[in-house]
RNA sequence: GGGCGCGUAGCUCAAUUGGCAGAGCAACUGACUCUUAAUCAGUAGGUUGAAGGUUCGAUUCCUUCCGCGCUCACCA
């Protein structure tokens, strides 16, 4: 073989010898008696004695993670399941050919085994391999097998080699799915009904957050996609689904980072006849019943309610609940002066002195005198509490002008009946009492636009439609939204979005120079 | 978008003040029938992200661009 020729030339090469010897290169299936993990789980307790007394035949399939050759003889490791066994090739055993096929293998390609279990010299459990059937080619070499794959950028574009060569990857995207499970056996078992409603709209409304706009050719009309399901599923709501819940994706145009993610995933739930303080309820136990199940394992068959987050814990059987003024006098720093009280929140006056006392001893927090003072004391919050909030907290009562779909406090119409929830310094749900008045909310709506027309891009538009579908009398209803993603960080201990999401947005690769001529030769 | 940092072999990383681009793993050849970070002997592998500039000489200094990370602002 000349030297020059790359890795890839040669494992095609060696694939075509493979084929000489009567291996099928590429084929369908291959029948197996076994998973990997299903034997470690097995007969990982089975003493050599026991494994030759009773002789346990078995036929597995993996990936070859480790090879070592040995003149006429040698060992693998199969991966398969996140999982590796090793297994034993002897010339004697497998014959001429086998033995060829062996010397033939790389790192990286699949195999299929049929031997029998028994433990080596050194106590390993190991298949001994009578036949050993091609599978399938690894033409491109895996990384180094200490370090595996660390570079972030390749761990993102290449997802499929990070889930190879990083079990913990895997172990993460496996709770991610218990979570998720979790989430719609606790929804199911209220009584919810799951549906699906649009992810392209005319209108992108139900959160506050700039969309994604598309076209759609034959209507020639252009399309939002969907930065929240909420409209669509409170119309459900007024067409009788009592309890209802999507759970799938939104969209919105905004920056990365540690916490963003263009496209994110979202629970959400409304609930009929029931108000926000219901809502907390259920959303706290099925928050609590999501890290039990992900947490569930052999030591722990019901799940615990601990969970790490970097250096310290989260304890999701222990919730604390604040309004949002009672979290910014909570956590008011001391440097700032003497802590607010609750008259300081009713005028515009007193808010604005708050946040000048704020500013004067931290980081400059945006003020902007012309917006309205709930928008103020909600940027006072996040600026004084939010990074305070590491165990489950509940701060509920929201000013009503961020508000525009809650109901208002009989008592005080500044406020509203909406919760957040954070832990671990994130907002990870949000849910209120609906509003169903039709009449107030094509009012909030109103000033919405006065919002945008003062340059927010992000304010709410009118909803005509959804006016009309209150007007046909939506019943009172509790509805919530959860950061699927966020929960999931949460429960993984993962610090940034892209570790729980297996595909997260990146920049196109650009093709090198020498492709780009290829391309246009 | 702003600020800071990074980019060297397939992977993980070196390279003294600006002075011959190196190692381990992976690969290739050979030895080895219980190894496990297998071992032993040998071989090959590089437009140092790209383009320009300064210099006798640039991985190193400067400029621009590309990509990534961290961070700040908007957003969950």
């Amino acid at each position: 073989m000349a030297l020059d020729e790359n890795i890839y030339e040669l494992r095609r090469q060696k694939l075509t010898a493979i084929e000489a010897l009567g291996q099928t290169t590429y084929r369908s299936k291959y029948e197996f008696t076994h998973t990997i993990p299903q034997i470690l789980a097995d007969y990982s307790e089975k003493t050599a004695e026991q494994l030759e007394n009773s002789r346990v035949n078995v036929r597995v399939a993996g990936r070859i993670m480790a090879i070592r050759l040995m003149g006429k003889a040698g060992f693998c490791h199969l991966q398969q399941g996140g999982q590796r066994l090793q297994i034993y090739v002897k010339k004697d055993a497998v014959g001429e050919k086998g033995f060829e096929l062996y010397k033939l293998l790389d790192l990286g390609d699949h195999i299929g085994v049929a031997g029998y279990l028994f433990r080596t010299r050194t106590g390993e459990l190991t298949i001994h391999v009578d036949e050993i059937t091609f599978l399938s080619k690894d033409l491109l070499p895996l990384p180094e097998k200490w370090h595996g794959l660390t570079d972030v950028e390749l761990r993102y574009r290449q997802r499929y080699v990070d889930l190879v060569m990083n079990p913990e990857v895997r172990e993460v995207f496996l709770k991610r799915s218990k979570l998720v499970q979790s989430l719609r056996r606790t929804m199911e078992a209220h009584g919810f009904v799951e549906v699906e409603t649009p992810m392209m709209q005319p209108i992108a409304g139900g959160a506050v957050a700039r969309p994604f706009v598309t076209h759609h050719n034959t209507l020639d009309m252009d399309l939002y996609l969907r930065i929240a399901p909420e409209l669509y599923l409170k119309r459900l709501v007024v067409g009788g689904f009592d309890r209802v819940y999507e759970i799938n994706r939104n969209f919105r145009n905004e920056g990365l980072g540690w916490r963003w993610n263009p496209e994110f995933t979202m629970l959400e739930y409304y609930q009929a006849y029931a108000d926000f303080h219901d809502m907390m309820d259920l959303t706290q136990e099925l928050i609590m019943q999501a890290a039990k199940d992900v947490t569930k394992d052999k030591e722990h068959p019901d799940g615990i309610t601990r969970t790490k987050w970097g250096d310290q814990e989260i304890d999701w059987g222990n919730w604390q609940r604040l309004t949002m003024r009672e979290a910014i006098i909570k956590f008011w720093p001391d440097s700032s002066g003497a802590k607010p009280g609750m008259s300081d929140f009713a005028s515009s006056d007193g808010v604005k002195k708050l946040v000048e006392h704020f500013n004067r001893s931290h980081s400059h927090m945006a003020y902007d005198p012309g917006e309205p003072v709930g928008k103020t004391i909600a940027a006072l919050f996040e600026a004084v509490a939010e990074e305070h909030l590491t165990q489950p907290t509940i701060i509920y009562e929201f000013p009503t002008a961020i508000s525009p779909l809650s109901k208002q406090k009989p008592d005080e119409p500044d406020w509203t009946e909406r919760f957040e929830i954070y832990a671990g310094q994130m907002e990870i749900a949000n849910g209120f009492s609906e509003l169903n008045d039709p009449e107030d909310q094509r009012r909030r709506f109103e000033a919405q636009l006065k919002e945008r027309e003062r340059g927010d891009e992000e304010a709410h538009q009118m909803d005509e439609d959804y006016v009309r579908a209150l007007s046909y009398g939506m019943p009172p209803a509790g509805g919530v939204g959860v950061g699927v993603d966020r929960l999931a960080m949460l429960l993984t201990d993962s610090h940034t979005i892209r570790d729980v999401i297996l595909f997260p947005l990146l920049r196109p690769e650009k093709s090198s120079p020498s492709s780009e001529n290829q391309a246009e030769s």
